[in-house]
DNA sequence: ATATTAAAATTGTGATAACAAAATCACCAT
DNA sequence: ATGGTGATTTTGTTATCACAATTTTAATAT
């Protein structure tokens, strides 16, 4: 049984360290949603799959845990964070604040270009739901936020609006997925936003931003985190 | 020549690992200002003020670059990252939206005798400012914000602005030391703060909170912080 | 069957060493 | 003095190993 499924090997490219090859590697099953709450990654297992030491590997699960993404249990072992409701509300919370800041800052700066690709994503995220091809649909997903929030030219706000999103990633997918079955629609809010964006009003899109991440709360709160 | 100056040895203590204590160390020197903008701090020279082996060292200031705190320079040897006013500026953005967001939700929350300390601490503040005690001042200014953060109850939230200080640590204290030159009253901004819990007032709060985060930046811009 | 306990395996932490890349220094020519 | 050039030192990264603590497993007694 490995930790992780289906991790092909990291090989050594000269200039990238391993270790951030394998944060990368990370990164993506955290926010992918491809990994279980509360699961063990203990290093030696892990290092094996990627035929690495047990140094690179430490090293990218020792940042995970500075950004709050994994934590050490009290025996040291490293894990995937459960979630409380305390936890998710404040972690929508600090969300709705930054990401609607960001949102705000980047609404005269968003090329009419970048506008453009936008309404591409959300048509990709109503595809990628229809066939229920949900990596697609959490990328594109991705894609949509993050260049609205990159157009903002605040790298530090980025990056921890980042850091939030790799917090809630474990759970985002089950969200997603229940609230497929369920036929909700989760991009009534990104068309909002988009129109709020083209009308260049900043208050609009601060708003609508902040009403996609509350209704991604309910979309979460209303399953099983434990 | 030493990298830091007067660093006690670290000693192996049962149960807490020399990463953390030495975390801890180098935590303190950026919030103290103990540390010189652009300085290198090389892992090897480090290990042996610490009287420890590189690992424990390279944990520790790999959680400090995740954190922001330091950054890895193009050729990786660890710094003390330089500020530009973009940076600044961004840094205090952050602060005033999310120290708002926390002092705003403490507001019912902090005790009366938790207030009554805050009032002890802009006492010690403004002691601490006439002695040109620095240390003193900044160890008092920290109290007064987490103690009123604390309470707040939201530990993610308080996590985040904790990176924030230790970013802005480094240009902290000269913006201190020039502004009491300067003769102005940092404390007036923090009687606002007090004023406005007593009111149980959770609006005025946060933009006493606000008005003192901007103070600050306007105490730190003045200076030249390259 | 169930609880207890001891042995075995697994875990993260930390030390040491090897390595390549980068920085530094010394030397020399101009 | 100044600029270049090669040798030396210093740097972070990674591998390997030792160790103590924890977890798991297995055996035993009730």
């Amino acid at each position: 049984m490995t930790v992780t499924s289906s991790l092909t090997k990291i090989t050594r490219q000269t200039a990238e360290p391993l270790r951030d090859q394998i944060l990368q590697r990370c990164r993506l099953m955290l926010m992918g949603g491809h990994v279980v709450p509360g699961q063990k990654l203990p290093l030696r297992p892990l290092a094996e799959e990627f035929n690495t030491s047990l140094m690179p590997v430490r090293d990218a699960l020792n940042r995970l845990v500075a950004d709050g993404a994994l934590e050490l249990s009290s025996s040291r072992t490293i894990r995937v964070p459960k979630m409380s409701e305390e936890r998710l509300f404040e972690l929508h919370e600090i969300r709705r604040s930054l990401e609607g800041l960001a949102a705000e800052y980047a609404t005269p700066l968003l090329s009419n270009a970048a506008i453009d690709r936008l309404v591409q994503l959300i048509d990709e995220m109503a595809k990628a739901l229809k066939a229920e091809d949900y990596d697609r649909y959490i990328q594109s997903h991705y894609s949509f936020h993050f260049t609205i929030y990159a157009a903002a030219g605040r790298p530090t706000l980025m990056g921890i609006i980042d850091m939030l999103w790799l917090q809630v990633g474990p759970w985002f997918r089950q969200g997603i997925e229940r609230a497929n079955a369920m036929s909700g629609n989760p991009n009534a809010t990104h068309e909002k936003v988009v129109a709020a964006l083209r009308a260049r009003d900043p208050v609009a899109t601060r708003t609508s931003i902040e009403q996609d991440v509350f209704a991604g709360l309910e979309c979460l709160r209303k399953g099983s985190w434990q």
